[in-house]
DNA sequence: GTCTATACCAGGATAGAC
DNA sequence: GTCTATCCTGGTATAGAC
């Protein structure tokens, strides 16, 4: 990976998270980052590739959050360690994730595998406390997850009192 | 509003919301409405208009349910309605809700004061009910509906045990 | 690996007839 | 109100030189 193929993910990826993947042309990319339009298409195929290439990037660094969770082997701690990520997240990656929530709402491009494991292993935790219904309470873990983690992307940091109510309910504090 | 008009917001908002707004050309909306394409520009001047006609539409029905809502005195009850919201929405909305969603995620559409009176109201009903902080406490049921009805429109209805078990972390069975 | 030049097409939008 | 024809820009992508 040469420094202008980096230099052109890294402007793609701003340009891609503040207007959307469509209405972002490559000419813009090219011209972010410093570099001639035809330089992405040899190194990238077609603007598509380029997309691939930054999903593929950030989603390695995704998975490795999850499976720190999934490792944590007592059952509480993993679901509390679960409703805090949102707020873990470093800043430096929210136009990534600001692409990635953008991006299901494109046809097709939807694919929730990569927290799939995470919600098994939260269901498990919930069995393993006693719930009544652990398969649809690793669910709403998830809904929260999404749902603030959306609010912080669109608004800004999302307030540490959300984290602490919602840690009260589940009786995790 | 001529019926062809109408056709046209109609297959607008059907390839909008499936293919977003950028991905989707006049000439394709067009096409579905069965229409020339000039007969578009007569009637909304661009397609930013054509896209301010659909939302002004579904607007208005929007903000209908949450005045019903905010009506609602109890304040144990207009809570439990708004947890309840999600769920309620009749499928023939949908399209119109994952228009409104994807485009949360575009530059400068982001508009959330529709639901801002929804919040405010729900603030103080959980402050009638004597809560430590009823501001953070109707955030968390705007993170819940914004995060159940995105799983909903994302992957079809949203099951019902999800409303059972929040429900019953509020107390309101 | 990188740039310049360019092909080619599709997109949004307008004009004018009916 | 509606259609047909057309303009023009800008978007993706390729070719060829360095």
């Amino acid at each position: 990976m040469t420094e202008k193929q980096e230099k052109i993910i890294w402007s793609a990826l701003e340009l891609f998270a503040e207007f959307g993947f469509d209405a972002t042309s490559t000419s813009k990319v090219a011209k972010k980052a410093g570099v001639s339009e035809g330089l992405i298409f040899r190194h990238f195929e077609n603007k598509e590739g380029l997309l691939m290439a930054i999903m593929n990037q950030g989603i390695e660094r995704a998975t490795g959050y999850f499976n720190e969770i999934i490792k944590i082997n007592d059952p509480a701690e993993r679901i509390k360690q679960a409703l805090s990520l949102p707020f873990l997240i470093d800043e430096s990656e929210n136009r990534f994730w600001k692409l990635i929530y953008a991006l299901k709402w494109q046809r097709g491009s939807y694919d929730d595998s990569m927290a799939d494991e995470l919600k098994k292993s939260l269901a498990e935790a919930f069995n393993a406390l006693g719930y009544d219904h652990p398969y649809a309470e690793a669910e709403l873990v998830q809904v929260f997850i999404d749902g603030v983690a959306t609010e912080a992307l669109l608004k800004g940091k999302a307030s540490e009192q959300l984290l602490e109510i919602i840690l009260n309910k589940y009786r995790l504090t």
